[in-house]
DNA sequence: ATTAATCCTATCAATTTGGTAGGAAATACA
DNA sequence: TGTATTTCCTACCAAATTGATAGGATTAAT
């Protein structure tokens, strides 16, 4: 399932990418337009920006915009950062792999083989979707 | 992620599916082959037999064993049963759908119109493996 | 009877999730 | 220069979930 974290996070950029201009967007507007708890959103919005994907700005006129435009961000990117690891063992993870310790050979392992493939499939969704696709900006 | 449970119970249905006779197989046996704890894996195989998939023996010679032949085990039925629902978010769910009280309109919303996408890749794969596929089985 | 297995209920510790609180730091503008 | 406004940072917390364990009841073979 989906983590709220990431599911705020999602809504929040595509509000974001559907404003006209790229002034920056205060929080408490998302908040309240998305019906997201604005101290959690706040949290959520400053790891958008720590990985780059969200610029801000403090103070008066202040808030949160892309970095670039919504054709240019790579839903992998965004979801990496928000639900972590798109492969659902760390075996089969191109970014995060990990060997399991319980595992003698990965290649005779049934489970490696399942989620490989579900690992593929996802991805490519994941790869053919930017902001703008998803969030509808660019129809 | 895949919870442990998943996994485990995907490493002793393989476990049993590649056994040549179908006879009982004991709890005790998958476990220390897989290095699953025993206890544990006891509540799976039980999860995993009042869903239909496993049959059971009580008493000396007992055991569990598979209802059907790997190939006609599907591994949506066995995920579902395992991991729950294969939807990220209840919206997207063929099985457990469930609107979200957050989300006036269900066309306009993005996560809707991403994770949708990705229900659909997961399960083309899980609705083109079998058990027996999955375990290689039949190579 | 005895032994060997599943079945069932209850409990529990650790981790993750979803959030809140309070204030520090930066910025716009009067 | 002061004040309002906004992000930024740290710490904390309650509830739910996960990953087990314990102990015994039940069933079946010999």
């Amino acid at each position: 399932m989906l983590s709220k974290k990431t599911k705020y996070g999602l809504k929040a950029l595509t509000y974001i990418a559907r404003r006209a201009t790229n002034e920056p967007v205060r929080v408490i507007e998302i908040a309240e337009n998305q019906q997201i708890p604005q101290k959690f959103l706040e949290s959520i919005l400053l790891t958008l920006r720590k990985s780059g994907i969200l610029g801000s700005k403090k103070g008066k006129h202040g808030g949160y915009y892309l970095r670039n435009q919504p054709a240019q961000i790579k839903m992998t990117d965004v979801m990496r950062v928000l639900e972590g690891p798109i492969a659902m063992v760390p075996c089969v993870s191109l970014n995060y792999y990990e060997k399991c310790d319980d595992c003698p050979d990965e290649d005779l392992c049934s489970v490696n083989k399942l989620m490989l493939e579900v690992r593929d499939s996802t991805l490519k969704v994941f790869r053919n979707n930017t902001l703008a696709d998803f969030s509808g900006v660019n129809e």
